[in-house]
DNA sequence: TATACTTCCTAACGCTCGTTAGCAAAAAAA
DNA sequence: TTTTTTTGCTAACGAGCGTTAGGAAGTATA
């Protein structure tokens, strides 16, 4: 029945546009139906293609955590490289994360409460984790001087809140590559960190 | 029928318990009869004191609306103080609005959306206004000299952004006090805009 | 005491929800 | 060509939703 060669699988596609429906609306205001009308299917037929609506959501979760710990763990492979170097990379790539897919990155940062346990309690898990890793490389930055803050933990929430606000702003047709958005983030956030010695450097 | 003296008035306490559900489990997820069971009433009472569900959302969103703008009205009174300092205490009341009620304020933050047309217009009227007077207020910080910032809307985003992650993570019962996170929260943002020379008399 | 107001109840309304069962047609594989 | 897989339909299920009508009991006012 399918008309051409599908670009991408069907559910594939579901995920996308209910992915753009829970940005928009909210994961528990947006309906199997109005999702089903948004692809030209019945409600009913989203169920040949996936399992339920949760479903749906789980996978866009854990996809784009997976995605964020990637970017993290490239930005810092070279563990030699300067602790604000590996910071700034660990930025660029998150932002990059953010502007790839700032609808998945939305529904990642504002819907997981959606989730069903167990699944909840895993995703926090890696949000944990996430953010502990940010927090590290922090401190170790303040360790070696190369960084200063009154406070590891504190200085690591309100970078990462900087950051995770982007897909509230960010638009794909705006006048900012997202490069240079995450590079001007990179700037404005690490200027807060950097000891002045070390910023002559960067 | 009221067993004592109620504290606050029965609709006082249903924006409050509301408000406290609304940001546990998204507006759309809350039901009227989850409401009703958490103030020990059946859902159907609740209509003796609120019109609607959604009347309690607007309350909430345009409540903090007008205490945000309230607070930068008094940050900004005295219009002849440095742009720096007026800076700081506008940073500082945000923050004092964000902790005083952080259940509000998350409410405030991501379920406008729910509010229907034409209030949720009006609100995002609201909020491109107080958007634009802290964006402002940097510019002329950038004009004379006081700030340094490549974009003052870019600077503008990532400031408010950093602000309102607050409430994802803002405990009471915290280490730190309100104000105390107010100081920190001025210190490490600011210290990314001011100027050198400036920074000294901050 | 009579009157009004506040507060809450029960019962139900029309509606939408996520999901399932059973079937059918097209496409792909054999 | 036969078989299997993919894709989609219609119809309906049980449940929960926001909200309303109408009544009753307690409290305050006159």
């Amino acid at each position: 029945m399918a008309t051409a060669a599908p670009l991408r699988s069907r559910k594939a596609q579901i995920d996308r546009t209910a992915t753009a429906l829970f940005r928009a609306r909210g994961f528990a205001a947006t309906s199997m139906r109005e999702l089903a009308t948004e692809l030209g299917l019945e409600a009913g037929s989203l169920y040949s293609h996936i399992k339920s609506k949760e479903e749906i959501l789980h996978r866009v979760c854990f996809g784009l955590a997976e995605a964020f710990f990637a970017g993290f763990e490239a930005a810092t492979a070279a563990t030699s490289a300067p602790i604000a170097t590996q910071l700034r990379q660990a930025i660029e790539a998150h932002v990059r994360v953010l502007t790839r897919d700032s609808a998945a990155s939305a529904v990642f940062l504002h819907e997981w409460r959606h989730l069903s346990e167990p699944a909840r309690s895993e995703f926090l898990a890696l949000r944990d984790r996430y953010e502990a890793a940010f927090r590290s490389l922090i401190q170790r930055g303040i360790a070696t001087a190369e960084l200063h803050a009154p406070d590891a933990a504190f200085a690591t929430l309100a970078l990462l809140a900087s950051l995770n606000w982007l897909p509230a702003w960010y638009r794909p047709d705006g006048k900012l590559t997202p490069d240079e958005i995450a590079h001007r983030l990179a700037d404005q956030l690490l200027g807060g960190l950097l000891n002045e010695r070390a910023a002559m450097s960067q």
